[in-house]
RNA sequence: GGGCGCGUGGCCUAGUCAGGAUAAGGCGGCAGCCUCCUAAGCUGUAGAUCGGGGGUUCGAAUCCCCCCGCGCCCGCCA
């Protein structure tokens, strides 16, 4: 599709800057490429020629596009407007399209990168909260994103098992009762009980110290009780990935790397490089020439380990089990995660692509666990679907109650996933009911609307049969089929820069353009060859978005 | 105090990495469109000196410097 169309304008620049005698500095858009609003494909590679040449832009790309090799494939023609070059499809590339995007086979890229993605990775000692599933969401967006384009995905939950914090839940079990509530829930209460309580009872804090120590010496009983209290949290915690279509194909705990002897390996690569040392009897890595001034504390003073020399050797793990790992991380990762990778890099092993997320906050400040301020994903969640079967009910009134059960579920799921997905990862956001539970044009009931409207036109007439494309030459039906074959690039360039918020940008941008579409070309009325071709151009529409909204996790559904 | 990130119409955001042809959407406001394939839709309209100032450039929302405001971080916690 586009990615096809791209590489053939590619081509044509280069023969012709070949032939003129010009040479771009290689970058990352050297042949300065854009989709724009004045041709399919724009380049104003003239303006960063005209320096080194010492002449005009306008007479630089007057030249190039003289050179411009005149066989085409997909290109119609090359235009010159001043001094840009303006590269425009043709009638067989967007019939190419149509017949392409009508089967299934073209939705998948060409990467084959074996990647592991971590991603949520909560403390197993409460409920995910709003801030949470900015986590899980990018991360199993761009799960969803890395298989679209080809890739073998493992998607990866770290359990912190070994922390203080596990060991205040297993304190908290003891001192307190699980009340029978949703199990992350359960564990929450113990979890904040127990902290109150330490205000008053600092015993509570030895307590905590002596089940750490057990814990990472092996003894049975601290082992059972604290792989019982995780599996109970987690087990709560993926019911609520669950309810937003959030998987994990993999667990790893923190204990997995001390108990094979990974974290011990660490530390003894770590000292050959010379940069660690003991002081107050602990083992640290100095990495002030590295822009670190505090030193990386890799073991205590009390001989166990520490959440970054496990998390170390979890990377290290990693690196040799993929060829690419992505780390999706709250902004209050930023400096341990750069002090990760600077250790890693030191031992000489690939570091991980960490794409950080800035904060959710609360209008009050922001979340804490610990302190039980936070709203949960599950009540966010139990709100959203509320509205919505609210929504369904008025308008679908017909409709039975299990279909509008079932409705409310998933554009309430979509909803949260795509308000979550729509946003840029770096900036910061304010949790919002009023935008939360808004369902309009900017939000995932947009979309899957769309879809339902073609799947809609889809089961009163099929669209298996002979059509001619030619007659597609409404405005809006050149323009769906175009934006149906940005796909491609869409999918690639996520991918590769681990942006999943572009794809939401598309979804919005494929349903306007179907929407479009459906407003001004009507098909079922239509004569009977235009009819066929546009129920051909509805079937790839729908399949369009039907692989938008999978790849956002957000169901497509066929009726709503 | 230092580091990182952010600042785009009343509100929320895309565009910034890789400078390029009139700054793109949504919400809210106002005015319209259902005897017509699902109106969770579509159309029109008003509203922006892209936080401020300097610089680089033929050209800056985008790059560089300074300043202001907001967020996050600076534990032998995770």
């Amino acid at each position: 599709m586009f990615l096809d169309f791209m590489s053939e304008v590619k081509g044509l620049i280069r023969d012709a800057l070949e032939h003129c005698g010009f040479k771009v500095e290689d970058g990352v858009n050297d042949l300065g490429l854009e989709i724009s609003p004045h041709a399919d494909l724009a380049s104003s590679v003239a303006f960063r020629l005209a320096p080194a040449q010492r002449r005009s832009p306008v007479q630089i790309a007057k030249e190039i596009h003289q050179a411009v090799p005149t066989e085409y494939r997909y290109v119609d023609r090359v235009e010159l407007a001043g001094p840009y070059l303006n590269f425009f499809m043709n009638r067989v590339f967007l019939k190419t399209v149509l017949n392409q995007a009508l089967s299934d086979n073209c939705w998948t890229g060409k990467m084959s990168d074996k990647v592991i993605v971590e991603h949520t990775s909560a403390n197993p000692d409460g409920p995910l909260h709003v801030g949470h599933i900015r986590n899980s969401v990018i991360g199993d967006t761009l799960v969803r994103i890395l298989r679209r384009a080809g890739c073998t995905v493992d998607a990866q939950y770290y359990v912190n098992d070994m922390g203080r914090q596990e060991a205040m839940v297993v304190v908290g079990c003891e001192h307190f009762q699980l009340d029978g509530s949703k199990p992350d829930h359960a564990i929450a209460k113990v979890y904040i009980a127990a902290n109150k309580a330490m205000e008053e009872n600092p015993d509570i804090r030895v307590q905590a110290d002596q089940i750490i120590q057990r814990y990472e010496a092996g003894d049975p009983e601290t082992v059972a009780k604290i792989q019982n209290a995780v599996n109970y949290a987690i087990r709560g915690i993926e019911e609520t990935l669950h309810r937003l279509n959030i998987h994990h194909d993999s667990y790893h705990w923190e204990s997995e790397f001390v108990r094979s002897g990974d974290v011990a390996q660490i530390i003894e690569l770590l000292e050959k490089t010379g940069h660690t040392e003991w002081e107050d009897g602990a083992f640290q890595l100095d990495l002030s020439g590295y822009g670190f001034e505090k030193k990386m504390v890799l073991k205590r003073a009390n001989g166990t380990s520490l959440y970054i020399t496990r998390d170390l050797a979890y990377h290290r793990w990693k690196s040799a089990n993929s060829d690419r790992s992505v780390d999706i991380l709250g902004a209050d990762h930023k400096l341990v995660s750069g002090q990760l990778c600077t250790a890693l890099r030191l031992l000489g092993i690939r570091e991980p692509e960490v794409v950080i997320f800035e904060f959710v906050s609360l209008p009050t400040g922001s979340m804490s666990t610990r302190k039980g301020k936070f709203i949960s994903a599950d009540e966010l969640i139990d709100e959203v679907e509320r509205r919505a079967f609210e929504e369904v009910s008025l308008r679908r009134p017909e409709e039975s109650e299990d279909f509008r059960r079932d409705v409310a579920m998933k554009v309430a799921a979509g909803a949260i996933r795509f308000d979550v997905v729509k946003v840029s990862a770096d900036k910061a956001t304010m949790f919002d009911w009023r935008q939360a539970l808004d369902f309009e044009k900017l939000s995932a009931p947009f979309i899957q609307y769309s879809h339902a409207r073609a799947c809609s036109i889809l089961r009163k007439e099929s669209a298996d049969r002979q059509f001619n494309a030619e007659l597609l030459l409404d405005e809006n039906e050149v323009a769906l089929i175009k934006k149906i074959s940005h796909f491609d690039l869409v999918i690639d360039s996520a991918a590769r820069e681990l942006k999943p918020h572009h794809l939401a940008t598309y979804a919005r941008e494929l349903a306007e353009s179907f929407n479009l579409f459906y407003r001004y070309s009507p098909v079922l009325d239509a004569p009977s060859d235009l009819k066929d071709a546009r129920l051909a151009l509805v079937g790839a529409a729908r399949n369009a978005l039907r692989a938008t909204l999978e790849t956002l996790g957000i169901a497509a559904l066929e009726t709503m």
